[in-house]
RNA sequence: CGGGGCAUAGCGCAGUCUGGUAGCGCAUCUGCUUUGGGAGCAGAGGGUCGGGGGUUCAAAUCCCUCUGCCCCGACCA
C-alpha cells in the first residue's frame, strides 16, 4: 500500500483522556477513533489488525475441528428469562425493546442463542461431540470502559460452545480447546500464560484464563516458578505456615495512638512491621449481623475467598464505619480481635503471629504484645487472603511469583447450567433422554490488539509481533522529489516485494526523512528498507528490523533472499 | 452506581477568580527556501466558547439546569 493513500495522518499529540500506551499508541497511529465512551471506530490500519489477529483465530478454531456460525447481535428475552440470566445478569446488560415493545438485548454473550439452536438441531448422540463458534460484535454496558479498546463496551469476541452426551467427552473438547488458545497466542507472538479461574457468572466448574503479560494489566496472576502450578490471585489458595507460632514473649500493653487508623499509620506510630501486626476487617454476615475478617497486617484481604465462608454473605460487603462505630464502639481504624463481640475468622498466617499489634477496639488506642490463646481465644482459621511474592505453591512444588496480565481469552466446563434450565438434550444409544453437556470459549479479538501494544512498545511506538503487523516491510525512499531515477527504483522495488508476497507500506510522500522514520516507527512495522540515492550508487539497500538500533547496508541484488530470512528469522 | 474533575478551532491548552475586540502551540491550506530522525520564513482558512434558560447596557467569564466525557472504587473477553 502506498502511504500517500492512507489518508490519516498521525499524531504527535494525544488527547488528554487517553491514559494506557496502547490506547495513546492507537490513536497516535491512527488505528482507532473514540465515538461515544466504550465505542470505537476502526480506521483502515487498525482494521487491518484485528482481521490479521481473527484470521489466527479462525484457522486454529477450523484446525481444532470447531464449525463457524453466525448469530444475531440482538437476542430476545425470552431466551434469557428461560435461562434466569434476564433477571440475574444485572445493568450490564443493554436491554432494548422494539416497535412492539417486545424486549430484546443486544447479546453480551450467546450461551442462550446456542443451546436454542442446539435443542432444535441436536435430537442424537450420533450428532455429538460438536463445536460452533463465531466471530462477533459483543455489547456489555460496562460500569466504567476504560483504557481504549481494552475496556470497551462494544468489542469483537470470538465466542465457541461445545456439546457432549457427558463429562469426558466434554474433558477432551475442553483440552483440545487449551491446545487451541495455547497455539493461538503463541502464533500471535504473545507472552501469555493459562492460569486456572473463577468461573464467575458464566458458571461452571472447571475454568482457566488466558493472560497476555503486561505490566498494565488488570489482573493480578500467581504462578509457581518450578512447577506447572499457575492462577488468578483471587483463586490462588495460601497454604498455612509450616513453623509453628513463637512463644509470647511480651507483657500485654495498651498504647496511646492519637489519630492513627490505618496500617502505616500504626506501623509509623508505634516502630512496628505491617508483619508482626494484624488487621481487623468487618463485614455484613449471612445473618444479617457482622462479622470481623483478621489478616497479617501485610496481606490483602480475598474478597471471593472470604464470601466463600458459610458465616460471611456474598458477595462481599464492606461494613459501614457508622454500623461499625454503633455496633463495636470505635472507627474502624481502632479495630482488633480482643474482646470483640462479633464472630472472628483470622487468616491462618495472622494466627501464626505472636506478640502482635493491633487496634484496642476503642478510638486513638492500640494494643501492643497480643498473644492468640493467652489473651484472646484461638479464632476459627480459614484462608481468605490474596497469596503474596513468594509463598509457597499450592501444588507443594516451589513457591509463588506474582506477575500483572491482561485477559485475553477464558474457558469453561459448563455442565448443563444452560441445557438443563433451556431442555436442550438427545437421545443416546439406549434411546433415553439426556441433558446435554457444554463448554463455552471465549477470546477478546479486540482486547489482544491492544493487549500486544501493551507487551510491544518502546518510546517511538508500537513493535507489532510479525503475526499481527499491518504490514510487513515499510520502504522509505528518502529524498523522493528530487531523483526520478530513485522513483523508478522505489516503484521497482515496491512491485517486485509485493510480488514475492510481501505487503509493504510504501512511503512515496514527499515528506522528510525524520517525518517519514518516525512514522513509519510509530505504525510498528516490523522490517524496515530505505532507499536513497546515495545507495544506489553504492548498489545498496538499507534494512533494519524495527527493534534493531543500526541499520545494514545490502546488496542490492541480494535484497529479496536477505528479506526473506530477516523476515523467516523474526518472531 | 457512589466520590472527584473536565467541556474554548481537528489535537493539546491559556483566557473564567476580577463580565467589555476569543487567543497560543501542533495539525491543515498557499508560496518560497530546505531535506538521513517529527524543518524555516511569510501568509491563509478554521469557533454558535457542550446545550437550554436567566442576571446584565454587555456573558467563554456570574446564576440555574440539562448533556457528554475522563479519573478513583465493586464486574469481565
Amino acid at each position: 500500500m502506498r502511504l500517500s493513500a492512507l489518508k490519516v495522518s498521525t499524531l504527535k499529540e494525544v488527547p488528554a483522556d487517553a491514559e494506557t500506551i496502547s490506547h495513546k499508541l492507537m490513536l497516535r497511529a491512527g488505528l482507532i477513533r473514540q465515538l461515544a465512551a466504550g465505542l470505537y471506530n476502526w480506521l483502515p490500519l487498525g482494521l487491518v489488525v484485528m482481521r490479521r489477529v481473527e484470521q489466527v483465530v479462525r484457522e486454529e478454531m477450523n484446525r481444532a475441528g470447531a464449525l463457524e456460525l453466525m448469530m444475531p447481535c440482538v437476542q430476545p428475552a425470552e431466551l434469557w428469562s428461560e435461562s434466569g440470566r434476564w433477571e440475574e445478569y444485572g445493568p450490564e446488560l443493554l436491554r432494548i425493546s422494539d416497535r412492539h415493545q417486545r424486549d430484546f438485548c443486544f447479546g453480551p454473550t450467546h450461551e442462550e442463542v446456542i443451546t436454542d439452536l442446539a435443542r432444535r438441531e441436536l435430537r442424537s448422540y450420533k450428532q455429538l461431540p460438536v463445536t460452533y463458534y463465531q466471530i462477533q460484535t459483543k455489547f456489555r454496558d460496562e460500569i466504567r470502559p476504560r483504557f481504549g479498546v481494552m475496556r470497551a463496551r462494544e468489542f469483537l469476541m470470538k465466542d465457541a460452545y461445545s456439546f457432549h452426551l457427558d463429562e469426558a467427552s466434554l474433558a477432551r473438547s475442553y483440552q483440545t480447546m487449551y491446545e487451541a488458545y495455547s497455539r493461538i497466542f503463541t502464533r500471535l507472538g504473545l507472552k501469555f500464560r493459562a492460569v486456572a479461574a473463577d468461573s464467575g457468572a458464566i458458571g461452571g466448574k472447571v475454568s482457566h484464563e488466558f493472560h497476555v503479560l503486561a505490566d498494565a494489566g488488570e489482573d493480578a496472576i500467581a504462578f509457581s516458578d518450578t512447577g506447572d502450578y499457575a492462577a488468578n490471585v483471587e483463586l490462588a489458595a495460601a497454604r498455612a505456615p509450616e513453623t509453628p507460632r513463637s512463644d509470647a514473649a511480651m507483657e500485654l500493653e495498651r498504647v496511646p495512638t492519637p489519630g492513627v487508623g490505618s496500617m502505616d499509620e500504626v506501623c509509623a506510630a508505634l516502630g512496628v512491621r505491617a508483619e508482626n501486626c494484624v488487621k481487623t476487617l468487618v463485614v455484613d454476615g449471612t445473618d444479617g449481623g457482622l462479622v470481623a475478617l483478621v489478616l497479617r497486617g501485610d496481606h490483602e484481604l480475598n474478597a471471593l475467598k472470604a464470601s466463600a465462608h458459610p458465616q460471611v454473605a456474598a458477595p462481599l460487603r464492606m461494613a459501614g464505619a457508622d454500623a461499625i462505630k454503633k455496633t463495636l464502639g470505635c472507627a474502624p481504624g481502632s479495630l482488633g480481635p480482643v474482646g470483640l463481640d462479633i464472630p472472628i475468622i483470622a487468616d491462618h498466617s495472622a494466627l501464626a503471629v505472636a506478640d502482635f499489634t493491633c487496634g484496642a477496639n476503642a478510638d486513638d488506642e492500640h494494643l501492643r504484645g497480643v498473644n492468640w490463646g493467652r489473651d484472646l481465644p484461638e479464632p476459627e482459621s480459614a484462608d481468605i487472603r490474596n497469596v503474596v511474592n513468594g509463598d509457597p505453591s499450592p501444588d507443594g512444588k516451589g513457591s509463588l511469583s506474582i506477575a500483572r496480565g491482561i485477559e485475553v481469552g477464558h474457558i469453561f466446563q459448563l455442565g448443563d447450567k444452560y441445557s438443563a434450565s433451556m431442555g436442550a438434550g438427545v437421545l443416546d444409544e439406549d434411546g433415553k433422554h439426556r441433558t446435554l453437556i457444554m463448554g463455552c470459549y471465549g477470546i477478546g479479538v479486540t482486547r489482544i490488539v491492544a493487549a500486544a501494544i501493551e507487551q510491544n512498545h518502546d518510546e517511538r511506538g508500537i513493535i507489532w509481533p510479525t503475526a499481527m503487523a499491518p504490514f510487513d516491510v515499510a520502504l522509505v525512499p528518502i529524498n523522493l522529489h528530487k531523483s526520478e531515477r530513485l522513483r523508478q527504483a522505489a516503484d521497482a522495488l515496491y512491485q517486485k516485494m509485493e510480488s514475492a508476497g510481501y505487503r509493504v507500506l510504501f512511503d512515496d510522500r514527499d515528506a522528510r526523512p525524520g517525518v517519514k522514520f518516525a512514522d513509519m516507527d510509530l505504525y510498528g512495522i516490523p522490517h524496515r528498507v530505505v532507499l536513497s540515492d546515495r545507495g544506489l550508487d553504492a548498489g545498496t539497500l538499507e534494512y533494519k528490523g524495527r527493534q534493531e538500533s543500526e541499520a545494514q547496508h545490502i546488496n542490492q541484488t541480494e535484497f529479496l533472499d536477505f528479506l526473506a530470512r530477516a523476515v523467516t528469522n523474526a518472531v
